[in-house]
DNA sequence: TTTACTGCAAATAATTTGCAAAACT
DNA sequence: AGTTTTGCAAATTATTTGCAGTAAA
């Protein structure tokens, strides 16, 4: 099953109907399978057809999000961009230049977690996280 | 010399003029020590006098970090704070339940750093990093 | 049939900006 | 005097919301 009819079906079990505009975006999300803000997505949907809103792709992403099928990340300076869980967990490293996003093993992570954890008694949520800096083309320019 | 001092003439040496509006923006900031976000900041101020306008308090935290007086820390949801540098690098924990920040020791990422530099050449920017998370009271309830 | 979902346009909220007046140096 | 800086109000930008109409189940 593409994971695309795996979130149809996960949400449709548990009571949201599925709507043609349901569909369109999760099926742009999915197939796209990167991270995407919103307006990226509501312009990739309007390639094929007019008929969903700006509107109902927040709603529908929100929905994911709350069903756990998404992930929100907050990279800073107001941007915000979506990511499916298909798209494991990684570190989001964005160059404060070029506006780049390159992913990061998450595992680099797993002893500052447990420092966290044992010296802040602080549960962090590293799924998602993001690292502003200068990537490598930035940093010698 | 306080450090609302050294900022001033930090500022004045470099050109920029002194009005009271700056001074005092300068001194709310530097005296509440911690981070603050651009409406408290003002609020602080609106106590003592109207006489500055919160354009004018946007202008001049914009002013502190350009000048590398200060930093600008996104705590992503739309919440920005500042923190001059009087305070510290550290890592901020911000709690998704209740908006706590904490402040961690900055030490915990130093491995973390050298990784992202040898194995992807990513010069990180970990002065103010913050991390989404939950903090001990609201993991219990 | 029922009530969740959508489109639309207006509301938010935080920040930024244009411009004429005020005020540092 | 000559610019910088300020206040004010309007512009921005990304997102959210109210509400009446539409359509899944």
């Amino acid at each position: 099953m593409s994971p695309c009819q795996t979130f149809i079906e996960t949400l449709r079990s548990r009571g949201f109907r599925i709507t043609p505009q349901r569909e369109m975006i999760i099926e742009a999300i999915a197939h796209q399978g990167n991270h995407v803000n919103a307006d990226e997505l509501f312009a990739l949907i309007q390639e094929r057809t007019h008929a969903v809103n700006i509107a109902t792709v927040y709603r529908t992403l929100e929905l994911l999000v709350e069903q756990g099928l998404a992930s929100r990340i907050d990279l800073g300076e107001g941007r915000v961009i979506y990511a499916t869980y298909q798209h494991g967990s990684h570190i989001h490293l964005v160059c404060r230049q070029c506006g780049q996003v390159l992913d990061a093993d998450q595992e680099m992570l797993s002893a500052f977690n447990q420092q966290l954890q044992s010296n802040y008694q602080f549960a962090a949520d590293l799924q998602h996280i993001s690292v502003l800096g200068l990537c490598l083309d930035c940093q010698t320019k």
